[in-house]
DNA sequence: CCAATATGAGACATCAATGTCTCATATGAG
DNA sequence: CTCATATGAGACATTGATGTCTCATATTGG
């Protein structure tokens, strides 16, 4: 009988990933429950949205826990973040569209304590000379993003193959595109 | 007297990639003519976005054309290309979050034929052994949207300078953030 | 079994955006 | 100057989504 508010939250996230301007009578009938149980969890569109911008920032978060990102040689530590970040990267892509939820006041803080986790990454893989220094932490980690949700819409879209995701972006991200001298 | 089109179109992309839920009202008097006169120009708002995608099609086409991405070393096409489509990308930014562009119907076919063009270089890059075959000219192409996504995003949020906008996506695409072998 | 609670279905008013219309005014061509 | 045309301001109805409410039903806990 209970709803499980987790289980609404994905389906919600399912639907709106794939549709931004889904109404709240659809994400509703998506998540198999009526309107008014949807408007009884959630007061309303923004609460619901708010609710899945937090979604994605504990799952990011979660995945940066799970990859250690603070141990080891930094490359690998950005291949397993990668990894790990895989399943929330469509979530992440339909939060990275919804650029109003940094419009007006002030920048959650959520993404601000991913973020500083990020740069604290690539900054740590510099200071140990892994990483090129002409490329600052905060671009790097601005790309990282791009690429996850350039990747994650290229596969709902099928125009790169599902097992690609990680290759993809951690190859591109540390290697380049340019063939390495033989 | 005559409303410049082309002027109205310029002034409601720079609104609309800033704020895109904006109202046509909104677009109207960003363009500084009234909402009636807006809706003499484009007959609603979905015409008011397909003809911002035109524009910005027409745009990264051009950047092609100049950027003579089918001439010379690969590498120094996709340098000069990136720097071709600086001007685009905030519009880029804009198209690219407007996912229900594609929902339904065919894919624009402008988006197509610029697809193609980017593809080829990649391809032909790969062909001339000047970039790595184990990454698709597919991928190499939706991720440079990306970053040129992210960068223009990263900019106007002031994350990062925009004298690095083409720097930081050559490199980053070109090179990847490892550091090479001394 | 019974009571408490949660849900579904639908009706309802509200609200914001939109598209259309009218009319007065301003602009440009001849 | 005069006329044709474009624009601005505002009113208006329409539409679609939203939030709320009621009541019947289903589920759970005791």
């Amino acid at each position: 009988m209970a709803v499980d508010r987790e289980q609404v939250l994905r389906a919600a996230a399912s639907l709106l990933m794939r549709k931004s301007t889904a109404t709240m009578d659809e994400v509703a009938r998506a998540a198999g429950i009526s309107r008014a149980t949807l408007n009884r969890q959630f007061a309303g569109r923004d609460a619901l949205i708010r609710a899945l911008e937090e979604l994605g920032i504990a799952e990011c978060e979660a995945a940066a826990t799970r990859a250690v990102v603070d141990d080891g040689p930094a490359p690998d530590a950005v291949r397993r973040l990668v990894r790990e970040l895989e399943p929330a990267a469509g979530l992440l892509a339909f939060l990275y569209s919804e650029n109003q939820l940094f419009e007006g006041d002030e920048q959650n803080k959520g993404w601000a304590r991913l973020d500083a986790r990020m740069v604290g990454l690539f900054r740590r893989g510099q200071e140990a000379g892994e990483f090129r220094i002409d490329l600052s932490p905060v671009w790097l980690t601005e790309a990282l993003y791009g690429l996850l949700v350039s990747a994650a819409w290229a596969i709902s879209e099928g125009r790169v193959a599902p097992n690609d995701f990680t290759t993809n972006i951690t190859e591109l991200l540390l290697g380049g595109a340019t063939r390495r001298q033989v």
